[in-house]
DNA sequence: TGCAAAATAGAACGATCGTTCGTTTTAATT
DNA sequence: AATTAAAACGAACGATCGTTCTATTTTGCA
């Protein structure tokens, strides 16, 4: 199974053609606004979802005229695409870089789940887009879809990679299935993200927590497995 | 925390006043068009949820005028909360109904497991309604998330006794976390969710199930820890 | 078989949606 | 300061939404 690097700007160096060619011609006032109303759009998304989504409630928000932000974006496709970049940049800004200036192998494993806890727990009120989406756009086929898809596969093959290197430091057992331990993680944020934000179940985050721990121990090489601490303990994991 | 049953008939039962009166005065003929409409009303929803079914389409795929299908109801969302009900009412007959049969304790934890594999196996297709009301209405507020939220807290108190049953039985550690346990089950069910569904990840089904055994493991009695098999392997665990 | 009631149909409503178009205002450049 | 292009506006479009109303058909019962 190929895992690609993630690449530093592939958001704006992967942008369509379309778009390319409509910010060519762009002027720097244009673009700021543009930024401020993605941005905009992202707050709305990750409350009511990409599909909420719509172009009179954001320009509202923008206290901008509804065509004057459909110009834009060209479609309501294009506007959709630009927020699932944006928070794409965003989700590697925030979990994957600061995690990759930790040592490979457990190190920087625990700090991937540690950010990407973070960040769940923050998405507590918010909403978070690669769940919300995923549901949105289950068989909802289009570049959409596509784009969201790509996006998260992205981070779990970096996820994969993690796990794979502590494979090869000898912090995990060399046994270890690798998308096996991949796959339980995952399922543990899907967990918060359901129980403390749905079901608005108290002590979710420090069963996420709880359950990373597990997983470590399970897959723990004999030799090195430390009682296992989060490198960055979120505080008010007690509820 | 406390538990409640699952009362057998409890979605008869607590139908609102409104719908109850409505049915007071209805004829047979209108009892089985309702049904059926219900019926085609959760095909819809489970596939484009339930903020994206239309009484329009329903009306279409049900070859009626959109007020007729709509006198049913009342309202949109007395149809939506209809639709939540059948699907509660299916899924304890095929989830938890059957699991109780088998003896408490690690059996019967066995089998609400395996058959809660087994529904949202053959949801990759249609997609889960627990799953995807809970994005929808996360922070949505009204009588459909209060249904929601309602419906799941009972299956998942449900999974939760079975644990402490597990438990009360010496099948599982008498210092294990029910709580915890359920929430790391949970995670599986969700994960298998979203890589099957969303990101088509192969091999989705046996990483549950393989998961699964994890916390058997983990969890089980030092004294009578099987090798841990389900009850009734899903054929087609490979892929 | 006749009669009342329930079930369904059909048309129309106000609202909102994404989108288009022509115009006007604003910004960047010479 | 003048010129040109980009940005923003405002009105309107067709479509779809949930809902309401009245009329018609169908059903269940005496």
């Amino acid at each position: 199974m190929p895992v690609t690097e993630l690449p530093r700007k592939s958001s704006r160096l992967s942008q369509s053609p379309r778009a390319a060619v409509r910010e060519a011609h762009a002027s720097p006032k244009g673009l700021q606004t543009k930024a401020a109303i993605v941005d905009a759009a992202l707050g709305l998304a990750t409350q009511i979802g990409l599909e909420g989504l719509s172009i009179g409630a954001l320009a509202e928000v923008m206290h901008m005229s509804k065509s004057g932000v459909f110009a834009h974006f060209g479609s309501r496709e294009e506007l959709q695409i630009s927020v699932v970049r944006e928070y794409h940049v965003r989700f590697e800004d925030e979990v994957f870089y600061p995690a990759m200036r930790e040592p490979r192998g457990l190190p920087r494993l625990r700090a991937l789940f540690a950010n990407w806890m973070r960040r769940t727990s923050a998405e507590i009120d918010s909403g978070c887009l690669y769940i919300g989406g995923a549901v949105e756009f289950d068989d909802r086929p289009g570049p959409v879809r596509d784009e969201l898809a790509s996006s998260v596969r992205t981070w779990l093959a970096a996820m994969y990679r993690a796990v794979v290197q502590a494979r090869e430091e000898g912090h995990v057992r060399a046994d270890a299935d690798a998308q096996q331990m991949a796959f339980e993680i995952h399922g543990l944020i899907l967990a918060l993200h359901y129980e403390a934000r749905f079901l608005k179940t108290p002590g979710s985050i420090a069963r996420a927590n709880t359950g990373f721990d597990h997983i470590l121990a399970r897959y723990g090489s004999d030799t090195g497995a430390q009682p296992s601490r989060l490198i960055h303990p979120t505080p008010g994991n007690k509820e």
